[in-house]
DNA sequence: GTTATCGATGATTTCGATTACATCGGAGCG
DNA sequence: CGCTCCGATGTAATCGAAATCATCGATAAC
């Protein structure tokens, strides 16, 4: 592959010249410019990356750690981060952590090699080494999360206001008039999943419904949907509606509610949570909290480049707006 | 940050020895190369990525472009790519190019300007530059295909048989005894759709089918499924049974048969094509022709490393093994 | 007419690591 | 005792582009 000199020679001129037709072309003659790009064409040149990173100081490259791609909910948000990303001329660097802090500190790692100029984290942990680096830059850090939101770690963030969208969610199931709810959550040690119980949680006491309200907790995962919700039917007592904490288990209380003979929404109604492209194709279609999930991710990228082009010196920390999508799987309960 | 000097100086050793350290322990006295780990970490240096690189002429990444990052069809393959890569010290770099040719080729250039050690597309097209690289080069140039397979692109590849697979699953249908029936296909253009084609046409043959066989062309979206399907569903002479040529026009299709007040598979039996994490969890469960996702993921990434280490000299087109998984989406015709 | 100014371009240093080659002291051998 | 060889380490060239500073001719200003 032809390198800058060989371009500067081929069009006789310095690479000095050459590079500045790439980077700051009005600086350069028409006439030069133009002998300097069909040498560039006659050789098919294109700048060497690394190079310029190395004088640069720049990848032009985020990092984005998930803690499972093939999750629906979080390849839209990864969708929005790639689009915006893109569009700010930056390319994504995809770390799928599997949910393991092992996986988590290779990529932070990474990070700290330079190997992306920024870093954008979907999950709710921060490895040690980053958490470090965090303490001493401060909010200039090029470090920001999605979807989650942990005061602790102060780092910017975009996420929905987790507490309310669950606290409306149950509250609309109150509203319908049921009385015994269950939730399924999920992991606890997750921000996104505490902040969700306990919306529930209040939602219930403000409706004099807590000692009734059960709870159960899975993994965000179908199969987790099966098995918790399916306790929680196997109850004595059984709710009349189930609230899970992702329409992923909402799939899987569907199937619960189906295994043991009964019918959603007549003897069970069925709350979900992110609102998956899925989600409306479900039978029946569910009722789910819509996440704006795109724009987590477009958000989250505006976020990094503020940080990255210096234009802010403040953690920020969005709140985006949330909607419950009223759909056929939830229904006033059967008297 | 530190670099490689900062150690140097403060271990009192050269530069040259700190390299070695990290790329050839052996190499080093054991002393010395503690004298030099204790400087690593007290000034907590990292290699610089970019240096390293331009010297090496070597990323570590592997450059992945896919048409949909939100399909979990192909969600699920990256995985199965970003697992093996990482195993192999490599990361990866993801392109979403959502089936634009303007994101393919920006995506091409990133790795003409060597962003990426290799590349590995998910499409069933090739940009120019690359097919002008992929002629130059031959079969040593670092690109694959995964899940299509196109000969004449001239690239290495793993993906299922697509023609057979589509064959069995009109097979199944024939055997249980239907005999309109109806297929709804993605765009033509890629091989992975005309294959499948070629299978039920095939099929459709064999069984003295040919001239009951509707076919409709969709995009592979849930949206296109409904359409079509319900296309097929409406013409008179309606078929008893319809394969999707994936899972996500099959529960477009699950939709259009309910809209218009059939049941599944009493009135119309439905075939899916990819077995994605959900089709076993619709209602009824889909029957579809399960692809090895993850394992997809992993070969094409075997195949790019053996072109990186230089262990190959030829294509490798690779077959992996499909299976139709009958679930409860399908049954006899009923009388 | 001399000098300050400016636009266009060139010469050269720099980024931070890798690596071929040089060096040096000690062991082994005749 | 002198020479070779080898293990351990140092010296310095190198990767390819960016950016600083220098240069040069021409124009403008006084």
């Amino acid at each position: 592959m032809a390198t800058i000199q060989d371009v500067a020679r081929d069009a006789g001129v310095s690479t000095a010249t050459v590079s500045r037709v790439f980077s700051a072309p009005e600086l350069v003659l028409e006439t030069t410019r133009n002998k300097v790009m069909e040498a560039v064409n006659r050789l098919g040149y294109e700048p060497n990356f690394a190079a310029k990173s190395l004088r640069t100081l720049r990848t032009e490259k985020i990092l984005v750690t998930v803690p499972d791609i093939s999750n629906p909910f979080f390849s839209q948000v990864i969708r929005g981060v790639e689009e915006a990303a893109l569009a700010a001329g930056y390319s994504v660097l995809l770390g799928d952590t599997r949910h393991e802090e092992t996986r988590e500190e290779q990529y932070a790692a990474m990070f700290r090699r330079k190997e992306a100029d920024g870093l954008i984290f979907l999950g709710h942990r921060l490895p040690d080494v980053l958490a470090e680096m965090v303490a001493a830059k401060g909010p200039r850090t090029p470090i920001v999360n999605g979807c989650e939101f942990r005061p602790g770690l102060a780092v910017s963030s975009a996420h929905i206001d987790n507490e309310r969208a669950a606290a409306e969610a149950v509250e609309y199931l109150y509203t319908l008039g049921h009385t015994r709810v269950g939730a399924v959550t999920g992991p606890l040690a997750s921000p996104i999943s505490s902040d969700r119980l306990n919306g529930v949680l209040a939602a219930a006491q403000r409706h004099g419904r807590a000692s009734a309200l059960r709870i159960a907790i899975g993994d965000f995962s179908i199969e987790s949907g099966v098995r918790q919700a399916g306790e929680l039917l196997d109850e004595p007592g059984r709710p009349t509606a189930i609230f899970c904490f992702s329409d992923e288990m909402a799939m899987g209380a569907l199937e619960a509610i189906r295994q043991r003979g009964l019918r959603c929404p007549e003897d069970v109604s069925l709350v979900g949570f992110d609102d998956i492209r899925f989600a409306q194709y479900l039978h029946p279609q569910l009722t789910t909290v819509r996440q704006p999930k795109e724009q987590i991710g477009h958000e989250v990228v505006r976020l990094l480049l503020d940080i990255l082009a210096d234009r802010t010196s403040t953690l920020q920390n969005v709140t985006l707006p949330h909607q419950l999508v009223v759909r056929s799987s939830t229904a006033p309960p059967s008297a």
